[in-house]
DNA sequence: GACTTATATTAGTAGTAACTTAAATACGGG
DNA sequence: CCCGTATTTAAGTTACTACTAATATAAGTC
C-alpha cells in the first residue's frame, strides 16, 4: 500500500498526529477516535492495521496492551516527493542548497 | 476534496510530476499518461478536473489548447502537515529553527 | 460551412476500501 | 481456571472512485 493511500484517510492522519505527540496504547487512540469520529473500536483497529503494515506505525506489546510508535519512514519518503515542488515557494534555494539546509539524511 | 485523496491516485502524481518540470497542454500530458498508465484521454482530462478543482493545477486557454500549470498552495499544506514529524528526523532542529532555516512562507 | 484537431463531459460499470457486528485471541487477577 | 479487560480478526454491506465508451463543445483550416 502506498504511503499517499494510507494518508488519504483521515482517521489514519488522525492517529499519526497523536502518535507524533508520543507513543499511546490502542486503546488510548481508540478512545480519542471514536469520539472524534464516531466509529468503533474495531475500526480503529483495522486502521491501526494498516499503519503497522504500511510501515508508519511501529507495535510493542505491553501485558496486553500495544503499544503504538509512529515510524517516520513513509513520511520522510513522502516528504522527499515534495522536493521537485519546493523550488516554487522556496525560490532562493537551489536543490543542493536545500539539501544543506534542511539538514535531510541520506535515504538508503 | 481533501489534497491527500488527490494525492492517492499514481496517475494524478504523475500528471503533478510532469507539471512539476514545467506547463504542458492537455494533450501533451495525456500522450504520456496514456503510454504509462494505458488509460484514455477522457480519463486523463477526468484527471485534470479534479487537479483543477482541488487547486493542484491552474489552467489556461491557447486557442484550442488547454495549457495546465502546477499551484503548490495545496503541496505546500501537505509540507505544513509534515511538520509535525520533522522532529523525528531532524533532531537537531526545533520547530522555530526550522521555519527559519527552511524560509517556508507564511500561509494565510 | 464542412472537416479535423483538441479537449471536456456524461452515463454507466466494476473494483476497492471503510465501516459494523460478531467472534476470536491473549493477558492479568482473584 | 474463570472472568474482565484489551485488542485483533472475520464476514458481510455500502459507498465511492477510476475507468470506458460515447457524446458534446470549441477552435483552426480549407
Amino acid at each position: 500500500m502506498h504511503a499517499f493511500d494510507v494518508l488519504r484517510d483521515p482517521v489514519r492522519r488522525r492517529i499519526l498526529e497523536l502518535l507524533a505527540e508520543g507513543e499511546r496504547a490502542s486503546g488510548e487512540v481508540a478512545a480519542v477516535i471514536e469520539r472524534e469520529f464516531a466509529i468503533t473500536q474495531a475500526a480503529v483497529s483495522q486502521h491501526l492495521k494498516v499503519l503497522r503494515d504500511s510501515g508508519f506505525a511501529t507495535v510493542r506489546a505491553d501485558g496486553a496492551r500495544r503499544i503504538y510508535a509512529v515510524d517516520v519512514d513513509p513520511l520522510q519518503d513522502v516528504d522527499a516527493w515534495l522536493d521537485r515542488f519546493r523550488r516554487y515557494w522556496e525560490p532562493k534555494l537551489d536543490a543542493l542548497e536545500t539539501e544543506i539546509a534542511r539538514g535531510r539524511p541520506k535515504r538508503t
